[in-house]
DNA sequence: CACTAAATTGGAAACGTTTCAATATCGAAT
DNA sequence: ATTCGATATTGAAACGTTTCCAATTTAGTG
């Protein structure tokens, strides 16, 4: 492989010379860099990226820390992110860790260790006091009020579209479907925009949280069932939940939309085979893609950003389940 | 940050035992292993990754190159990739290439400059005059008759399992549906040993491929409908495919599985919401993935494989559309 | 033509490691 | 005590860049 020595060698000038050819910097006259760029040329040189930044002590490489890449929500995330980090240049560093919080510490030490220029994570854990100072972090649904920007979907106001189109929809009793919440997650205030507008409209309005004991998925649909028998309308807190919810309530001799109407949140399903077409709460995944990984590159770029959260709108998408 | 010079100094040994330390290599005394070890967290550390690839000359970086990670066939295969490299202590890095010959070029460039480990690919292009003297290169589906390793799964047994099955399942004509074929692809053997089974068994079978010409896919299923009339089984080159033509089927009223039968290829869909659940060939797409790393990590290792591909078994899982 | 300022180029240090030849230390055998 | 071999350790070079200062060339001016 041809170094900048060898390129120097071949057009007679200084390793230097060579080096400020290839950055285009200014002060180079157009005859050398002609003959830099033959010689370029003939040894089929291309700049060592490693030795680069090894030198400049920082990478262009960018990781995504997430949960899962096989989830479809984080999968058409991280495409967004790729496609948007490559258009400026950046490399993306996959990283799965299986929302285990010892799993992320060990990867965190790892991109610590490989200088990444920052780090877009979806992560389960504290991550506040780990990395914040050295490396720039964009969290995706996760607020750590700190210096630790976040970016997520507008999950208030998600919420009380939920709550109103499923009363547009006919239901008298709606209630909300979510499990366990996650520390420091948004995901959380989509139940507060729904209780919320549910109140403001004076409807009555139940809430159905996975209570940290019951483990066995099954128990946990049954047990809403059971407990609120007379619910017409149901807000999932994400697409999934929706699904099995309508699962287990076809089991039960409940038909959706019938005698339930069933909206979900994210909005990721756009295969011919989603059945039955789900009504949703659609995520902006593209734009949250991207304005992370504008944020973050700000920040790599030593900008400080205005905003702690950034919440980007969401939109509701009829399905056939309302 | 403590370099492995700060180390050294506060131990009172040269940076040359330091080294020999954190590599656990052979002489070095015990109560100088011990001195290095406390000076290493004393200062709190950590060897620095970029220097140590520039240095050595290479990376613990592996590529993938796909058309998109939004695929849920590819992002499940990502997923099983990154976790047994993950295991070896390599590193992923994602490119989305869109399937773009240009954006695959690109993406080699880049990660030769990279001077990345190896390449797991899953390419449009004929790479095999590109990297393949350079980088070590494991094939996904494509296979390249050249130093290019290729896995793949059983795509011949997989056609003929799926013709057996829709004869299993009552189907007198059963017909292959699936669009053009890439260059180099495995993925058509699929066609080939549904045919041959087809034969063997002595039984009428249709073959509906894609035109070139024909971009518009509503007039691709339409035709195939028109022109087959009689068919009562269809076996399609992708479960995407399988959807495809449900839907339409459905629209023209034609009832699954009743009048047609219907045999997918990929087993991918494992969530609640997939309905009717597809009948389908299923990929082993963890082994393949696994398998896929663990040959490449050989080959960077220096080893050469004693096979140009390896197929990995398939199996037959019922759904509700046979 | 001499002089000055500006433009261009050369050369070397530095980034943090690994590795290798050379040197030092230690125990045991003489 | 002295020598020898084995075991430990040192110190410096090298990896391919960028960057800074000094040296040189060039162009412009009187």
């Amino acid at each position: 492989m041809a170094s900048i020595k060898d390129v120097a060698n071949l057009a007679g000038v200084a390793v230097g010379t060579v080096s400020r050819v290839i950055n285009n910097a200014p002060a180079v006259k157009p005859t050398t860099r002609d003959k830099v760029m033959a010689a370029i040329k003939q040894l089929n040189y291309v700049p060592d990226e490693v030795a680069r930044n090894f030198k400049m002590q920082k990478s262009k490489m960018v990781a995504l820390m997430l949960p899962s890449i096989w989830n479809p929500f984080f999968s058409e995330l991280a495409y967004y992110i790729e496609d948007e980090l490559d258009r400026s240049g950046f490399k993306l560093m996959l990283c799965n860790s299986g929302g285990k919080p010892e799993k992320e510490l060990y990867y965190f030490d790892m991109l610590k260790q490989n200088k990444v220029a920052g780090i877009v994570g979806i992560t389960y854990n504290d991550i506040e006091n780990i990395v914040s100072t050295d490396i720039p972090i964009i969290s995706i649904d996760r607020h750590f009020n700190k210096q630790i920007t976040c970016v997520t979907s507008d999950n208030f106001e998600g919420g009380r579209v939920a709550l109103r189109e499923l009363v547009k929809a006919g239901s008298k009793k709606p209630a909300f479907l979510g499990s366990v919440p996650l520390m420091y997650s948004e995901t959380l205030r989509r139940k507060d925009g729904f209780v919320h507008e549910a109140q403001t409209l004076g409807i009555p309005c139940a809430v159905y949280e996975e209570p940290d004991s019951l483990k066995d998925e099954d128990q946990y649909y049954s047990n809403f069932l059971q407990r609120h028998p007379d619910i017409d309308g149901v807000f999932a807190i994400t697409d999934m939940t929706a699904a099995r919810y309508i699962e287990k309530a076809k089991e039960a001799g409940i038909r959706v939309p019938d005698d339930v109407k069933v909206i979900g949140y994210d909005g990721i399903q756009d295969h011919p085979y989603f059945h039955p077409l789900l009504s949703t709460i659609r995520q902006p995944v593209e734009e949250m893609a991207r304005t992370a990984v504008r944020l973050l590159l700000k920040k790599v770029e030593g900008e400080s950003l205005d905003r702690e959260v950034f919440r980007i709108p969401v939109t509701y998408r009829a399905g056939e389940t309302t």
